[in-house]
DNA sequence: TTGAAAATATTGAATATTCAAGAATTGAAG
DNA sequence: CTTCAATTCTTGAATATTCAATATTTTCAA
C-alpha cells in the first residue's frame, strides 16, 4: 500500500487553494452588487475606511484596504477626480497625506453598504449563521497567526 | 441606545474582506517560497493540474487554476517557451486545445510540491492541526453553497 | 547643528490583466 | 444538406498593476 503523500495530493486539497477559490467567489458576487453603483470592492473598502470622518494616511489606508502603495495612490486619483475623497497634508509630518472622504463619497458609501450587507445576509440564508461565524472566527485566528 | 446596524459595521467584520485577507496573506507566503524557483503561483497550479498526465481543454484549464481564459492563453504562451507544458489539438473536437506537462515540467513540478507542503506544514505548526482541517471543511462547504 | 539614514508618497516605464471582437469548429433546427 | 447559433480559443487595444527610481520630510547620531 502506497504512502498517502501531500506531494501528490490535489490542488483542491490545499488551504491557499481553498481560500484563493472562497475568496474568488464571494468577491464576485460583491462585485457584481457593487457593480450597480459603478463602484470596484476596492473603492467601497476605502470609502467604508474612511467613513470614521478621521484622516488616514495613505500607508495605513494601504495596509488596510489590502492595496499595493502605488496602486492605492492612483485608484485614490480616480476617487478625487469623482469627488468622492480628499486629499490634506498631515500638518504633523508634511512627509504623509491624509485622506477624508468628502460628503458626496459618504453618500455613495452607505448606498454601498446596503449592497454589502444584501450580500452577507444572501450568504447567512444559503451557508447558515453559525458556519458563517465560526469561518469568520477561524479566518480571523488565521490572520493573526500569520503575523 | 443605538442598535446595532451591520450597515455600520467595520469591514474587518465581513466575510468577503477576511477571506481577502486571509487569501493575501497566504498567498504572499506561498508566493515567497515558490519564488525560489522564479515560478507565479498560478503557474505551479497549472503543472499541479496537468501533473495527473491527462490533456485538460483550456477552458477546463482556467476553471481549476482560477484564471480568466485570456489570461491563462497568455500564460499557456509564456509556459510553451519555457518548454514546461505544450498544446495538442483535441482529435474529438478541434475547436479545443489538450494541455499536457512535459518532462521538464513535471520535474519542476516536483519541486514546486515539495515548497508548497512546506508552507503547509508551517501553517500547521503556527495554525494548529484541529483548526487546520476545520478551516478547510467550512471553506469547502462554503464554495459548494455558493453554486 | 549637520549630515546621513529612514519613512512616506508619487511617478514613469515595464508587465500583466481584462474587455470586446474575431476565427475556427461543432451542433442542431428547418 | 445548409445555415445559423453556440462553443472554444486567441488576439489586440484599453486598463490596471507592479517595480524601481525619485522627491520630500523627518529622525537621529555624531
Amino acid at each position: 500500500m502506497a504512502k498517502p503523500s501531500k506531494e501528490n495530493s490535489p490542488i483542491t486539497e490545499h488551504l491557499a487553494y481553498l481560500l484563493a477559490q472562497a475568496n474568488r467567489e464571494i468577491n464576485r458576487q460583491l462585485e457584481l452588487r457593487l457593480s450597480k453603483e459603478g463602484v470596484p470592492v476596492e473603492q467601497w473598502r476605502i470609502l467604508k475606511v474612511l467613513s470614521d470622518g478621521n484622516g488616514h494616511s495613505m500607508g495605513e489606508l494601504a495596509g488596510a484596504v489590502l492595496l499595493n502603495h502605488p496602486t492605492l495612490t492612483k485608484m485614490i486619483d480616480r476617487m478625487v477626480s469623482d469627488t468622492l475623497v480628499y486629499r490634506v497634508q498631515d500638518p504633523n509630518d508634511r512627509r504623509k497625506v491624509l485622506m477624508f472622504i468628502s460628503d458626496r463619497g459618504k453618500v455613495l458609501c452607505k448606498k454601498l453598504n446596503s449592497l454589502a450587507v444584501d450580500q452577507e445576509e444572501h450568504i447567512l440564508e444559503s451557508y447558515g449563521d453559525k458556519s458563517t461565524s465560526e469561518l469568520k472566527r477561524l479566518l480571523e485566528n488565521l490572520i493573526d497567526s500569520s503575523n
